[in-house]
DNA sequence: ATGACTGCAAAGAATTTGCAGCAGA
DNA sequence: TCTGCTGCAAATTCTTTGCAGTCAT
């Protein structure tokens, strides 16, 4: 199918060979319209449940995980949670995060301003920036 | 020592038993000019290695943190570096993160601006706003 | 006295690593 | 062929837990 040549591509032009399973994870997390936050371990859930392909083994979702952060395609999202989740909009944007579920929320880089941003120590560059608004359920 | 006594007031008006673990630690914590950055692990390194104390066990600093964040006395830094680091400075202000070195630099409320901040889903509210702005080294 | 706190060791959760076999170029 | 990738299990790192003994009130 021409969806998997299109993603063999963007595997390549990133350095990435497009084996098997890296096809099958990119076209899970990457032909969706709605960006998607998830841990390693809900990925391996998700994929894994479909049980009429080959089971991906955690140590490759790890892998695969880090690659695809590594070539840009992922972008790390910090939390409290001592966990790592990742996000497949990889544009300048901020995030919600509810601690008592764990739901992570897109705020669009536009909806939000951030302004005089101080220099950053001698010797160093801005790289990005993150920004985490913390909510809470109302009556909790 | 008349510092013990305040320290252990303010243990106390949190609701904390002043034992002497805690006290130990308070002082360590507390006692200082500019604010402090650290994870569990380098707290214990650095107050076990003052071999004229009695050991404190690595759970009760576990402990002990939890309860001086719960009471405000700390607060917890986002970073991708997937540990726990605290804070002394409870103010509201943010951070500048090396994650090469994993260094952490205060930034005052005062130094950034953040406008037009978009409103929490329906049902929630905004109870804290972490920006990190993540440095690197200049010709690395 | 009673309830909270400490410390140990064991358990748990998330992530990384070593290495043999496999597969893309 | 050759180098990179996968998968398994073991190892590592950070954090939590259970519980007996201890200490603050």
């Amino acid at each position: 199918m021409k969806k998997n040549l299109k993603i063999a591509d963007k595997l390549r032009s990133s350095g990435l060979r497009p084996t098997k399973q890296r096809i099958q994870i990119a076209n899970f997390l990457f032909e969706r319209e709605k960006t998607f936050h998830f841990t390693v371990e809900e990925l391996d859930n998700l994929i894994n449940s479909k049980h009429y392909e080959e089971k991906i083994s955690l140590a490759t979702f790890y892998n695969t995980v880090h690659a695809f952060k590594k070539a840009g395609h992922l972008k790390e999202i910090l939390t409290n949670n001592n966990k790592s989740y990742f996000d497949t909009n990889t544009g300048p944007h901020h995030h919600f995060f509810d601690s008592k579920n764990k739901e992570l929320t897109d705020i669009e880089a536009g909806e939000i301003q951030i302004t005089n941003v101080p220099k950053a120590p001698k010797g160093t560059s801005i790289k990005d920036i993150d920004v985490v608004i913390n909510i809470e359920n109302d009556y909790h």
